[in-house]
DNA sequence: AGCACGCCGACT
DNA sequence: GTCGGCGTGCTC
């Protein structure tokens, strides 16, 4: 409901600030902060956000709003300053801040279309155009719809706008706004009740007289459902509707992501531990914003502690946000949850149908749930009165979203706590840097679990120095004996192994003889890699695949010796070296194919495989009571990475690659191959000493100035020219560093670095540069980024792309 | 984002 | 001479 005569409103389009719109008296009692409303924006109609009633509009005249498009708001009004919060430290709209947060398929804009006219048929028939014209026909009545966008740019032709033009001015074609929505609506669907009695009598087959005692004994089906029972019940159903038999109603649905049914289970006792930590936070909390971090080693029982804090939450009539990381499956935290508090749970997550998040959303904001676990973009979840957040896994790097508005959900859940006034608690076993320097700093609180709820020890932990191995022959470079005797007494227990690899295909290093030059990718700085399965050499960065029978494009020489190998490579080895055993093999290669990995998960869980050799997607979250090995063919992969937080990301992969071992009632092993088993990081990671790997980590980030001792904001600067990127990104650089100089307060605060090329200085065929600005002060990073995007100088131009990446996780 | 307005090069 | 390219600025 709105009082005032006029509203605030954020566009979906990349503009910084919101427009003021005139409500007609008659729509004001259907309009609420949190609706959307199709505005006139220029020449066009967009969606907006209705963010608030406002009495005036001072100096302009507001255009009237032309829809309402919600009966019922999509967010809370107490949202609003959430989402103005992030548009504000992350630079980016707010319309858009809003659009990233809801479910898509809510979006309504004009779009440019192009139709062919009655005559441009008629000519085309008749063969009275040109060529030129009537490929442009063709392709435009090839499709249903089709967008002028995607007319020109299909098109090959260079002139192609000025073609359109005369074409629609000899009234072949007519270009339009029509306004297009995408995606998702509500699901509604037929539901069969019994009739009133039949109006007429019909002669009753087999089919139909099943089908009419399945609608009387259920009372009331869905046609989906009496589909499963008989495959013909769409077209049966007509006539006996019409007839009076049977009625059919239309009912919105709540579509069902979870396809496995999760049995209900009873809240344990608690350890006097988890009994304490629980204690810890209720006690103190309240109604009152306090982060903690509760860092437990694995098998300490995190996720009963986050239930009892929920159970408690929701005891009180309030809400709770759970995150977990984006994995492929549905995560055992999720279903822990679901069976613990069964229907009061809303799942958010990527591999939800749009139209499944949807109704997600719906059940959240029409109040049918009061839990929501999930992936990042759960931390939006539409809830007022939230009493706990929850970030399990929070070192996770999933939690930040590298496309869009770059936003970290684990900082954004502190954000909303703040703002909300409630608890977040933030766990790991292998806490990030950044949130253990906030229990230094006493930002945060340390909750503590230091003891496995089964009092299995720790895996022991051996490191193999693949140095020692240079020079072996064959396998024994990569699965060294030391491993594979391992393997071998694994097998011989009947137990299951894990063999952990972060690199997939063959051959990742792809040389050729007779010009030394390795196989790299058409359109990206790097080589490509062989894939056996495929019979083809693809590029991991843009998809891009050449067949395997390809001669060298720099020489024509065939031939292409295979280097450097991958998870399919290490599968192929092992298969030789135990013929025996069952193999399987999980990565984005063996899982693209839907339902592919709960496959291969199933059948590790139900021992139908020996040894299954996988990426770090096999490392995160999934629990195999029989495997008591794991492998890591090679720990230092990720270790050289030219990032700041190589090392981090290192030290938590291998923490929890080795967590995989030993889960069920047989002690585990891990045997690390490495060509460092000095470093710091590997030592630490033997030890599954978070604390050495803290200690011996700050220093070096102090030293650098690095997060969490500084703020950052990286520039991603690409176009497809290598040296107009280079001369804009010099210009960008020359502009911060001015504005810098001329702050004296800023001086000896910022730094700004670079520009430099990307360590990728080519993906899909654009040229990269990046320019990095650090500073104690993230309130001066946002002011300074913010004013040099002010400054015309610096805006992007033809062909050429500014990202603004605030508090990067990667900076490659 | 997308559209109008305004300024320069290659064609009827 | 103009048509149509692209850079610039604005949208309640």
């Amino acid at each position: 409901m709105i009082k005032t005569p006029y509203i605030s409103v954020a566009v979906t389009l990349p503009v910084m600030q919101s427009y003021t719109y005139r409500v007609p008296d008659q729509l004001k009692a259907v309009c609420s902060p949190g609706m959307r409303v199709l505005v006139p924006f220029g020449r066009r109609r967009v969606t907006g956000y209705i963010l608030s009633g406002q009495e005036s509009c001072d100096g302009f005249t507001a255009k009237k709003i032309l829809d309402v498009l919600d009966d019922h708001p999509l967010f809370p009004e107490s949202q609003i300053s959430f989402f103005k919060w992030i548009s504000n430290y992350y630079i980016h709209p707010l319309g858009d801040v809003i659009k990233t947060a809801l479910p898509s398929g809510f979006d309504r804009h004009d779009v440019s279309c192009v139709f062919v006219t009655r005559q441009g048929r008629h000519s085309l028939n008749n063969a009275k155009v040109t060529p030129g014209e009537a490929q442009v026909l063709e392709s435009i009545l090839q499709k249903e719809s089709c967008t002028l966008k995607q007319l020109v740019k299909n098109s090959k032709n260079t002139t192609i706008n000025a073609l359109i033009r005369r074409m629609e001015k000899n009234d072949l074609i007519t270009v339009s706004a029509v306004l297009k929505k995408d995606g998702a609506t509500i699901k509604k669907e037929k539901f069969i009740l019994c009739g009133d009695g039949p109006k007429t009598a019909l002669r009753m087959s087999k089919k139909r007289e099943k089908l009419l005692a399945l609608v009387k004994k259920k009372q009331e089906i869905s046609l989906t459902g009496l589909k499963a029972k008989i495959p013909t019940a769409p077209a049966l159903i007509k006539p006996l509707a019409e007839a009076g038999y049977v009625k059919i109603i239309q009912r919105q649905v709540f579509r069902d992501p979870l396809g496995d049914p999760v049995e209900p289970d009873r809240p344990p006792e608690l350890t006097a531990e988890q009994e304490r930590v629980v204690r810890q936070v209720q006690d103190k909390s309240g109604q009152r914003f306090s982060p903690y971090l509760l860092s437990g080693i694995t098998g300490s029982g995190k996720t009963e502690v986050y239930m009892r804090l929920v159970w408690d939450v929701i005891e009180k009539g309030r809400n709770a946000i759970v995150l977990v990381p984006e994995i492929s499956l549905i995560s055992q935290t999720e279903r822990r949850f679901r069976a613990r508090f069964g229907d009061k749970v809303a799942v958010i997550h990527s591999a939800l149908s749009k139209g499944e998040l949807l109704d997600q959303w719906r059940k959240i904001v029409l109040k049918k749930v009061k839990i929501v676990i999930g992936a990042r973009s759960a931390v939006f979840a539409p809830f007022e009165n939230i009493g706990v957040i929850i970030v399990d896994e929070e070192h996770d790097g999933s939690y930040k979203q590298e496309t869009g508005l770059r936003y970290n959900a684990r900082d954004l859940a502190v954000v909303r706590a703040k703002l909300n006034g409630c608890p977040v608690i933030l766990g790991s076993a292998t806490p990030s840097v950044q949130s253990y320097q906030n229990v230094v700093l006493k930002r945060f609180e340390e909750l503590k679990l230091e003891t496995r709820i089964n009092r299995h020890p720790l895996p022991e932990i051996i490191l193999v120095d693949l140095k020692n191995y240079k020079d072996a022959r064959g396998s024994d470079r990569i699965i060294t004996p030391t491993l594979a005797q391992a393997i071998r007494a694994c097998l011989d227990q009947g137990k299951q192994a894990l063999i952990f690899l972060n690199r997939r295909g063959f051959a990742t290093f792809p040389v050729c003889m007779d010009c030394g030059k390795s196989l790299s990718c058409k359109y990206c700085d790097i080589t490509m890699t062989m894939h056996k399965g495929h019979n083809e050499y693809q590029c991991h960065l843009c998809g891009y695949a050449r067949s395997v029978n390809i001669k060298c494009p720099e020489c024509g020489s065939k031939k292409i010796k295979l280097l450097g190998f991958g998870t399919e490579k290490v599968e192929s080895m092992l298969k030789a070296l135990f013929p025996d055993a069952r193999l399987a093999r999980m990565d984005q290669d063996s899982t693209s194919q839907k339902g592919a990995t709960i496959k291969i998960l199933k059948s590790i869980r139900n021992r139908n495989i020996d040894i299954v050799v996988g990426t770090q997607m096999l490392a995160k979250g999934h629990d195999f009571p029989s495997i008591t090995l794991v492998g890591v063919i090679c720990a230092d992969l990720s270790l050289s990475l030219p990032d700041f937080r190589a090392g981090e990301r290192t030290f938590q992969l291998l923490a929890q690659v080795a967590g995989r071992a030993g889960r069920g009632d047989t002690p585990g092993k891990v045997i690390m191959q490495t060509y460092n088993p000095e470093h710091f990081i590997i030592e630490a990671s033997r030890k599954q000493d978070f604390f050495e790997f803290f200690q011996n980590e700050v220093p070096y980030r102090k030293a650098l100035m690095y997060p969490p001792f500084s703020r950052m904001i990286q520039l991603k600067l690409s176009g497809n020219s290598a040296a107009k990127v280079k001369v804009y990104a010099a210009t960008v650089a020359q502009v911060l560093k001015a504005m810098v100089e001329a702050q004296e307060n800023q001086k000896d605060l910022v730094q700004v670095l670079g520009p430099i090329e990307a360590s990728i200085p080519k993906i899909s065929s654009r040229f990269r540069w990046q320019i990095l600005v650090k500073s104690p002060s993230s309130a001066m990073l946002n002011q300074l980024i913010k004013s040099m995007m002010d400054n015309p100088k610096t805006k992007p131009k033809s062909g050429m792309r500014l990202i603004v990446d605030v508090d990067p996780y990667s900076l490659m």
